[in-house]
DNA sequence: CTTGACGCTGACTAAACGTTCAGCCATAAT
DNA sequence: ATTATGGCTGAACGTTTAGTCAGCGTCAAG
């Protein structure tokens, strides 16, 4: 109906709307900002925005798809090159991709199916990779990868999230520079290097937990599949 | 002006009103939020509102106040009783306090400065808290006291803003029941008990960090406090 | 030259918003 | 009996918002 589906005319108006809503979403978020100041941005009249995007739930629609398809190809191409851990990889080296993480820092925490199904998969590529870790013996074998996989990628997004208190407290914004990066993930990688407990605390630590869920524990045997999927399946992988 | 310093009469229509602003900010975030649908969940005009608060963002305000508060109640109980790395610890378990969370979580992106002046106390609390874990055995040292804390605090923040996606990968959420810190502590603590890559791993990356940085290491004979902190000095503390 | 499609705009509408204000109805002091 | 106080309201205020609509200029095709 009103979108394109594959757009080649995307070097007028409507590229240049989507990169300044990006930027506004993602620096006011999405109801602190109007689309006039949006247009006003982009140098085109408010009618235009609507115009092009049919509304602004349109236009939010546009940006999550575009920043959760733009995170794929990164995602991919850092798959092949071995990034591995960090769940966003080669995507904060690139100096244009800023808008768009704070953008994605801002669509984490609002109910966005997109931007859900894209957690979703970086904590499937994160088990992956964690198990080929397995294999090469660089990772600790665990007795629920799922689950392990699960919270890495949760304290890397929510580290993204609250990258303005990470910039407070390290002196560092994830989102503005790679020496961010260092001095948050520098005491990261210190404490899943090594872990925070001494081993005999951390064994009855386990225990305690063991014991407080009915199930002894995750058994390996099991299906190491998610056990709660988001209900949209992944859109455009063709 | 408009604000009870200590407000005797909190059984009128005033609690009312900040609860039912509670929970609505923390569903909806502020911005979705009107006066209308709160005033109308507390059975009151939204001109009542305003005669109370002054205006939406002493409200706002208000929320924050009060939500610090109890946290900070909260917390010495939980430091008096020894509750320690978990951020929130004892605050999760009382029901009344879920919509208490929910705000907290919504308002940790929002740039306020209440909640950044907590979240620094929470890293401070965390560091002492680690310190004297370290003193008994339990805890591992460290080279970056409070790079350590802050990265394990805001880890655990970032899990709570988190939570509808913890939930949906875990299968519980944090601010829900108990079932749902336990699903998410209990691959938690495993990683923090025995880290995730291996020794000699490890090893290799904190040389490669090390590099990075132009000082070798945070030395342990510098002071530990916090390099940059909140321009605002802790409000109330009298 | 005409036609049609497309990018685009200015002027507009209706709704929702935060906020104001005059005043009601209690209770309590004078 | 009168006055004052404070919680509280209904009706409005002006502003801002997302969205509509008729129509502009441009450019390629017939």
């Amino acid at each position: 109906m009103d979108s394109v589906p594959t757009a080649p005319d995307d070097r007028t108006g409507r590229a240049r709307i989507r990169d300044a809503a990006l930027r506004r979403f993602g620096d006011d978020g999405v109801d602190g900002t109007s689309l006039r100041v949006i247009a006003d941005d982009a140098g085109v009249s408010p009618a235009l925005v609507v115009h092009h995007f049919g509304s602004k739930a349109g236009l939010v629609r546009d940006c999550d798809e575009h920043v959760v398809a733009t995170t794929r190809r990164a995602k991919q191409q850092a798959m092949a090159t071995g990034a591995g851990l960090d769940a966003l990889g080669s995507l904060r080296e690139a100096e244009a991709s800023r808008p768009l993480l704070r953008y994605l820092a801002r669509r984490l925490v609002d109910h966005s199916p997109q931007v859900a199904t894209l957690v979703d998969e970086l904590v499937t590529d994160a088990q992956a990779y964690l198990a080929t870790g397995e294999d090469t013996g660089m990772i600790r074998p665990t007795s629920d990868p799922w689950g392990r996989a699960a919270v890495l990628t949760i304290w890397s997004l929510g580290a993204l999230v609250l990258h303005e208190h990470v910039a407070r407290l390290l002196g560092a914004d994830l989102t503005e520079d790679t020496a961010g990066l260092v001095a948050y993930s520098r005491p990261a990688v210190e404490v899943l290097g090594s872990g925070v407990f001494t081993e005999d605390i951390a064994a009855s630590l386990q225990a305690a937990y063991d014991d407080l869920a009915q199930v002894p524990a995750p058994d390996a045997s099991t299906d190491q599949h998610p056990p709660h999927l988001t209900a949209e399946p992944p859109p455009g992988i063709g």
